[in-house]
DNA sequence: TACCACTATACGGTATCACCGAGTAGCCCG
DNA sequence: CGGGCTACTCGGTGATACCGTATAGTGGTA
């Protein structure tokens, strides 16, 4: 697939949050996460940015553990306006998305 | 329906690319014709930048023609290349779409 | 006439976002 | 000890939608 990179903006942060809703993880695990999802070309300094970000406006709860293999990891886990901010970003989704495919079925 | 700026970004192109596909056509009426389709804040400014893009990408072929009731209007018509960059928009959407409800559901 | 609304386009500047590159660092295995 | 995987940070880049302002033609109306 051809590169994907602008039409992931404003997508990609709702993708992180839906995965962090999911269970409490870590930025390397997402990226694989995502990258199983068919989002291939998302690379760790992406998702890093993101969650940087997520943090920066408060929709995430942060907590570093120590990992058996490696640095120690940072989880993360929605607080209560992750769970509002992931809310929005769906019925956004659904609203676009859907005028979107109107658009391509010849929509009137 | 909140900002959709972020994620109208790598999409609004390609919609107002459909819609001068399905005929020619010009900006104030694109505008027009997005609004109605439920793009309800996308403005004249937006869309001008999007068709001299497409102009400069030489994706468009472009005529002037006298207006009944205001300035001159400049119509835009796809050109080949125009066509190829619209086939590749919608093989995008039609991939991204797809993993995003995917994950949406549950995805695996 | 003077003003306003609608039609129609252009253009400089801004914010946001995904991405890139380089760096740091811990762990394991040959 | 060197390479490969794990794991995170941070400064900078390019693309995009958007904003504000300017210009200009046409028609209505007070």
């Amino acid at each position: 697939m051809d590169d994907l990179t602008e039409m992931l903006k404003g997508t990609l942060e709702g993708c992180v949050l839906e995965i962090i809703g999911r269970e409490e993880t870590y930025g390397y695990a997402i990226t694989r996460r995502l990258n199983e999802l068919g989002f291939a070309d998302v690379i760790e300094g992406t998702v890093y940015t993101i969650l940087l970000r997520l943090e920066k406006n408060g929709l995430v709860r942060v907590t570093k553990r120590p990992s058996e293999l490696g640095p120690p990891r940072k989880f993360y886990a929605l607080d209560d306006a992750g769970r509002e901010e992931l809310g929005r970003f769906w019925a956004k989704w659904e609203y676009l998305s859907s005028r979107i495919d109107k658009l391509k079925e010849g929509g009137r």
